[in-house]
DNA sequence: ACCTGAACACCGTTCAAGT
DNA sequence: ACCTGAACACCGTTCAAGT
């Protein structure tokens, strides 16, 4: 007949994002986060594959915290409040969210985002054919930005001038958006 | 009086680097390393201070493989080669790369490099005001993109369009240090 | 269906000891 | 000065067993 489930997938990757967030990468660990639940180890394998697979949950668990601008807005505000909130998601969650460079998420919403990117993209009136690999860069460019900030990279700076590093990142991209793409080779 | 040492601090990062190539960053392990020197893993500690001093030695070997462009060359082929320079050791130390935006570094490698586009960014003729700043959001954009594609966030995309959209991000860079800075806010 | 218990090979690190 | 040996708490994971 079964039985009543003590945890679940969801509960398993909040418990590894709090170990994560209270004390570093490390310290998420199958047998720490089954304690944390209050369970043996070995009843997370019945929720994630393994401890790799618990780490790409956390992945997937960061992608959905990222807010994603309502369709009404401006293109190029939705664009800025998408790399906020990206940013703001890499600061509640320091220790984990180098994760997001370094493990390709291939999740539905790890596809949302990109889909919002490609759609404030093309309001913008951005060549189709340019699209895809501005999106690529775009998003490279804000997680790089994120993940340096997040692991403490620019710790040496104080707060404003790193605020301020964002706003010329996002100056950046905003040029490069407005400009016509380069020419083929001859 | 002392004993000739079998190992040495160079020794140590070079067999744990061989070992990140070889199977991946979670094969870099105190045991596998003394392992693979033929020595016990307690050696190693005269050696590094622990395991995390040895992902951060890790870090400097990688940051000395970059190689620094002469300073005869003109300055934006100079940025260009650096850049091109960078994504090279990405390639070769896939698994240790990413190590690069996780781990700050204020080794003299990192200083070098940092210097580096410094002087190329002043050979170009950009205000003193604005270098340091350029240099942090250049290194990172270079280093986010760089990592992303060592860590197969681009393992969708062939070859040509990765290189594509390397050879599209370098234009974005030289775009934004072609034009003025913003105004101040009013 | 979901969890436990016992177990195994391996990990990082300490301490005392050898030369 | 540099390395070894023994040891400890902890890790990821497997297997068989309980309900």
């Amino acid at each position: 007949m079964g039985r009543a489930a003590q945890i679940s997938r969801e509960a398993v990757l909040a418990a590894a994002l709090r170990l994560a967030d209270a004390d570093g990468l490390d310290a998420v660990t199958m047998h720490a986060v089954a304690r944390q639940l209050r369970v043996t180890p070995m009843a997370l394998y019945r929720h994630v594959d393994d401890k790799n697979a618990l780490l790409d949950g956390l992945v997937e668990v960061l992608l959905r915290e990222c807010p994603l601008p309502p369709d009404g807005m401006p293109w190029e505000e939705r664009l800025t409040a998408l790399a906020a909130g990206i940013r703001e998601v890499a600061r509640r969650h320091p220790a984990s969210f180098p994760l997001l460079l370094t493990r390709p998420a291939v999740t539905p919403a790890a596809r949302a985002a990109r889909a919002a990117i490609h759609a404030a993209l093309r309001a913008g009136g951005l060549p189709e054919a340019g699209i895809a690999r501005a999106e690529r860069l775009i998003s490279t460019a804000v997680l790089g930005f994120a993940v340096s900030e997040a692991a403490g990279r620019f710790r040496q700076h104080d707060q404003p001038v790193v605020d301020a590093d964002f706003a010329e990142l996002l100056r950046w991209l905003r040029l490069a958006l407005e400009l016509p793409a380069a020419p083929p080779p001859a």
